[in-house]
Formats: C-alpha cells, structure tokens, sequence
DNA sequence: GTCTATACGATGATAGAC
DNA sequence: GTCTATCATCGTATAGAC
C-alpha cells in the first residue's frame, strides 16, 4: 500500500547495517528456511563478517523476530486501511482481499518469512507474534460480520469463512514467484473476485457480476 | 479416503523397522521441520541408534524424500478418484475439495512434510515431486474446465481458479491443529462448499443453495 | 563497530564389533 | 540389522585486537 521495494523499506531501524542484516536475513530464510540458513550466510550477504551480526542482534532468533514483527505490523496495516475505509462490507472485504494477497504477491519473500517460519520463534517471541495475528484475524472477520448483519452476505460460518479467506491469501506467499507467475495486482483482483463470490448473498450476487470474471 | 489412521500407513514397505522411521521421521518434520530435526531425533523416536536410520535409508534426505513421494501419490490419489467419478463438474469439484481439504486436516503432519518441505530436497528428488504435482494441478483444472464447458461454471480465468482451490486446500496443512480445530469432516464441507460458491454461474447457484451455507 | 580467531557443542554420516 | 564409538565438519556465539 504504501512501501514499494522489498528491501530498504526497513523504516528508520537503527544504523544501517542493523538494515543490511535485516535485509540479508529476509531473503536467507525466504530461500532455504531459518534452521537452514547460517549467521555465515547472514553476515556474507551483508557484506560483514558473522561477528557482526551480534553487535546488532542477540541471537539469530532475535533477527528472525524483528523480521517478523515487522513484517506482521505491515500486513495488519493493510488489512487495517481496508477494514476502517469507507464503504460497504462487499467493498472493504473486496478491498481488504485484495490489499492483502497482493501483499503477499509482492513482498512474497518477507511474506514466507512471517508465515511460516512462526514455529522458530522463541516462546515470548512467539506470543507477540500470536497477538498480531489475532488483531489480523479479528478485523477480516469484523467485515463479514458486518455484511452477514446487513444482508450483503450469506455466511453460514463466519469465523470458518474468515479463516479460509485469510488461509487463502497466505498462502500466495508459498506459491507465488516473482518470475513465473501473474503480476501482483491481477493476484488480487483474483482473489477479491474469488472471494466476493464465496461470501455474497444470492440476491447481491447479479449486482457484482462486473468484475475481471467472466 | 482408504487410509484411517496417520501411523501404520505405509503400505508394506520394506522391513517393520524402516516404517517406524517414517512414522518417527513424519512427526518429527512436521513438528519442527526438516533442518531443524535431528537425525538423531528420529532414530529416538523409533527406539533406534542413529546409526540404524542409515542401514534402511541413505541419507536423511532421503527419508524425506520418501515420506513426500508417498504423501504425494496419497494426495493424487484422492483428488484422482474425485476427478473419474461419476457426476457433474459441480459434483465432482466439490467431491475433490471436500476430500483433499479433509485429506490435509486428517494428515495434516503429513501434509505439512508433503507441502513445506519440498525445498529440503535434493535436485532429482525435487523434480520427480513437482511431476506429482503438476498431475495434481492438472486433474483440478481439468474438472473446472469441464464445468465451463458445460456451461455449469462461470470462471474467467481458470489456471488461476484452480491454483485457488488448490492453494486453499493445501493451506489447511499449514492452519490445522488436531487439538483446537474443528473436525476434518467440517473443513471439508466448508471448503466444498466455498468452492462450489466461487466457481458457479449465476444460473445455477440458487440450485446450489442446499448445502452448509445458510 | 567491525574484524580475526576461536571456543564448544551438535550434526550427518561411517567403522567395526556383535 | 543393530549397537557403540567416533570422525570430520559446521553451527552459534564470544574474546579481544584495532
């Protein structure tokens, strides 16, 4: 939404080389996972020697949760504009989805990090992590309750609904590939598309027969 | 579909001890992923010395790649009986759905080896996984073209329908916990059923409206 | 703040007795 | 086929010079 490049979008963190690591490491554990990748490989890509790394973090577990919590700050943030714009349910959810796969399209590397190298986080690491992830959660499935409560939406099972539509939009961060794949945007109208059909309710339905499908 | 529990699942293979090196491997990647597991873990857990793991496999990897060429050819074969069954497009996908979401919520630690650790393999292991895949793929997208094609479906853009549907799926491997989840049964019938939302016409959706949904 | 050197444990894998 | 013992290597992290 409002960053554009991967890396130097490290907002203002400390000194630059502090950046240059958190860079190195995004990409390191987006390639080959944190338990595989070295404070070597860190270090190397950095252009520092492996020492370095622990004048600007404790561990290696402490880079990864930096990475993280930022990385979770950004997409909450994007979920967040959408869910408090104005507009209907149909419209924010269409907003929301689409912010959100698109993010995960575009920074699919710093993506892969926060989702799925969750379980290499420390246990208090862990829990602030947890709790980002819930705001994210609450605020998707505050929209379908909203459409649900105006007639805009038919969801039998809401917290379900909500679950596999942020499931679906996660998951872009494991398929998508900067090379081979569609662009960005067209991952999220997809899937703002996709998903409005999942959840409108029959009557709505003829009104957004407008968008990329059909 | 034919298997019911997740451990003594594998099919006759070789002699006793070897399956409970898959069984201890399964676990023991799905808890805490490839790289980070020891082979020394696995032989604990299957009550063996490290050494033992190597008389029956080579190298770790290739534990790994025996775990995920099994889980694979499991998946295919899932998706394989949904596709060749008898019925309509809509019967058929939803068919698949229901039964590779349930497949990935009732083995989700096999499903977590199967779809996250593909990047732990080794270069023709790799390969001959993505071929498994690929039928997959195939077998998916060719059930929501036969659904356009009848005119049963309305989907634009049906690669990146099928990836959805797929990535969906799949993603349940990553969200599902045995403990605080609901059901595999009611993951697949949600999902089946979100599915069948977002790839009807609008002709036949007030058909459709008989399932979980409202 | 960064480097070189290194401590110290753990890891994948092998040798050889039984 | 399985074990005990062990190798060679590499991992994270620290010490101390600059």
């Amino acid at each position: 939404m409002q960053d554009v490049q991967e890396p130097a979008a490290w907002g203002g963190v400390e000194p630059e080389a502090a950046q240059r690591l958190l860079t190195a490491g995004v990409e390191a554990f987006a390639e080959r996972g944190y338990h595989a990748t070295t404070t070597r490989d860190i270090a190397g890509r950095a252009g520092m020697s492996p020492a370095a790394l622990y004048i600007h973090f404790k561990t290696k577990e402490e880079l990864l949760f930096r990475i993280s919590r930022v990385g979770h700050e950004r997409a909450r943030a994007v979920i967040a504009a959408a869910a408090e714009s104005e507009g209907t349910a149909g419209e924010r959810l269409a907003c929301a989805v689409r912010a959100f796969a698109r993010w995960h399209a575009e920074h699919h590397t710093t993506a892969r990090v926060v989702q799925y190298e969750l379980a290499a986080l420390g246990e208090e690491h862990y829990a602030e992590i947890v709790a980002l992830r819930r705001e994210i959660d609450r605020l998707v499935r505050g929209i379908i309750e909203d459409g649900v409560r105006d007639g805009e939406f038919a969801v039998a099972d809401v917290p379900g609904t909500a679950l596999a539509v942020l499931s679906l939009c996660v998951d872009v961060a494991r398929w998508f590939s900067a090379a081979g794949s569609r662009p960005p945007e067209e991952v999220g109208s997809l899937y703002a598309d996709l998903v409005g059909r999942m959840v409108a309710a029959p009557d709505v339905r003829d009104a957004r027969r407008h968008g990329p499908q059909e």
